[in-house]
DNA sequence: CTGTTAGCGCATTCAC
DNA sequence: GTGAATGCGCTAACAG
């Protein structure tokens, strides 16, 4: 391994020079400056960057924890942090928590041990905040990103959870329907709650019926127990069962539409569907899910940006909060074809 | 920061001592043991990977080089990665190299200073030799997935081009096809020279020519240009014009036909499409596009696999090859409807 | 403009 | 079974 030393000795300066040239301080001749760099260069020295954060308690590496990469929202969260991150000079470690909180637990550790410079973080779900309570214990800044978590001081990304669930549902009820169900993520995820609020709240703003027997817990993993769900609904009494069904998820709403027509339902005519979160278009056909699509990318970036700026101190002291809005999409799942 | 000596103080040990009792090395009575573990609890004490990488040359980081991870086939990838050094005790840095070879010579530079104990890399293309060489010159193990690099003896994962184009064509050749298109990505990307190769070599076992109007490249981004290669080969001689095409990634199939639906073409009456990689099936509806679909996953958990048995010294001496299987799924993009 | 000294937190080496 | 000294590669603080 080529050390400063190595480079010091050739050039015949010390350490100290070399450090400076390596990092552009105090002031050094221009003559010294290019003898050391022609050195550097020819010997391929790259600086120790263990050595380095033992000194300066940066590491510049940043960390992104989301619960699955698979989940298409989470697969681009991640290519937009890592955008911001490699731009601003900053590397990325990716952690996947699978939802579970002793997993994003092991994971936090493993970060402090590392040294990251911050956290970009969608919890798992309330009780994450023991486990991020943890990173302020250590100051490692970190910002909260589409999970919002209560009574804790900080930056965040987050979800119009409020006004996109309305939108879905209000597009559901222009549509003629009455009997409106929602499949939702467990409530101990902050999105999971206000999405079921805004559709309780909706229901009544137009006078309908909240029924408990149409609000169903699943979760956010590719594998959720949608199908018991809609089995359940499908043997309520004619009178109680929905019309339509309000998805939380993209993968909820997948599983909604697969389910449903294995088990020969029409989708929308027997029954609608509405997803919040967007999918991305691979198939060469139409998208089939009405959706509310996020811009997931910029749940990243922007997250990112926060961070940096707050580890970086170039941000204002308050915690700011950026609530991005859902573009909602109509299409073929929730529109009566007319005859 | 809580350090081994806040620890030994209050134990009434030396530094060294709760070293043992962390590293579980040497040989301590289980008294002071016990206390150690004790005062490390209370204090939550987490050791420092800084100082232990300075001097161990260890950092119990993982990389992971692919071209984007918002490529489904990356997406997988990098779970199966992450996966694999989670449950050894890794963690994971991502990197997207773009396929440009300047960015994924900056990130092996952060790489190798960060001090990465290996890396799992998909290279961008041929060029990425020296990039790779770089980390052999600085005794970073590496695992290649995915794209074969001439002349570099090392474990690798590779798909089997030459029999899954083989039999994504001959599937061509038994619809009747005669006139078969390939459109391709760069042919310094080591998967594109060996598909078009087994795409060359197929139709002339099959005694059908291979015409130089049919052959294209593409790029594997997903802003690509497919459609002009498939405005070019539409305004062919009707007797040269394809009637199939040969996509040879996810994102040039799904564009490809999406072109093709644009301009009024019928899918597969007009032109058939057929794809190597498959993509996750996001819609409610059935699947469209005749796909190779690749153990994508494996690629990176067994990948990582090799790579960690090489960093533990577990792996035989020789460069161990896997080559996956892809599985054919005929779908309706290449199957002529029988009226 | 340049060099010397000291120490970041930890583990290896050698004593006891 | 335990401790003291030393150094990993680098840079802050000071000296010249």
């Amino acid at each position: 391994m080529v050390t400063i030393y190595d480079i010091a000795k050739k050039a015949n300066v010390s350490a100290m020079t070399v450090s400076r040239v390596i990092n552009n301080s105090g002031s050094i001749s221009q003559k010294t400056k290019e003898k050391v760099e022609a050195i550097i260069n020819e010997l391929g020295y790259i600086p120790n960057s263990s050595a380095r954060s033992l000194i300066s308690k940066k590491t510049k590496i940043l960390s992104l924890m989301i619960t699955d990469i698979s989940n298409p929202f989470f697969t681009s969260v991640a290519r937009g942090a890592e955008d911001k991150a490699m731009q601003m000079g900053y590397q990325l470690m990716l952690c996947n928590s699978d939802e579970n909180i002793e997993k994003e637990s092991k994971y936090i550790d493993m970060l402090i041990s590392t040294g990251t410079d911050g956290v970009l973080i969608a919890p798992a779900n309330d009780s994450s905040k023991k486990n991020i309570r943890k990173l302020t214990k250590f100051n490692i800044p970190f910002v909260l990103i589409d999970r919002h978590i209560k009574d804790l001081d900080c930056d965040q990304v987050l979800s119009d959870n409020e006004t996109t669930t309305r939108r879905l549902i209000e597009h559901l009820i222009n549509q003629g329907h009455k009997k409106i169900a929602i499949i939702n993520a467990p409530l101990d995820v902050a999105t999971a709650r206000e999405r079921q609020q805004a559709y309780c709240d909706t229901l009544k703003l137009h006078g309908l019926e909240v029924n408990e027997n149409l609000i169903h817990q699943s979760n956010f993993l590719q594998d959720n127990d949608v199908s018991e769900a809609i089995k359940k609904m499908m043997e309520l009494p004619e009178t109680e069962r929905p019309t339509a069904i309000f998805a939380t998820s993209n993968f909820i709403g997948i599983d909604a539409v697969k389910f449903l027509k294995e088990n020969k339902k029409n989708v929308p005519e027997d029954v609608a569907v509405v997803c919040y979160d967007g999918v991305p278009n691979y198939t060469g056909s139409e998208p089939f899910i009405t959706a509310a699509e996020q811009p997931s990318y910029n749940f990243g970036y922007l997250g990112m940006q926060m961070l940096i700026e707050r580890i970086e101190n170039t941000a204002p002291k308050m915690p700011r909060k950026i609530v991005l809005p859902a573009e909602i999409h109509v299409r073929k799942s929730s529109i009566q074809l007319l005859d």
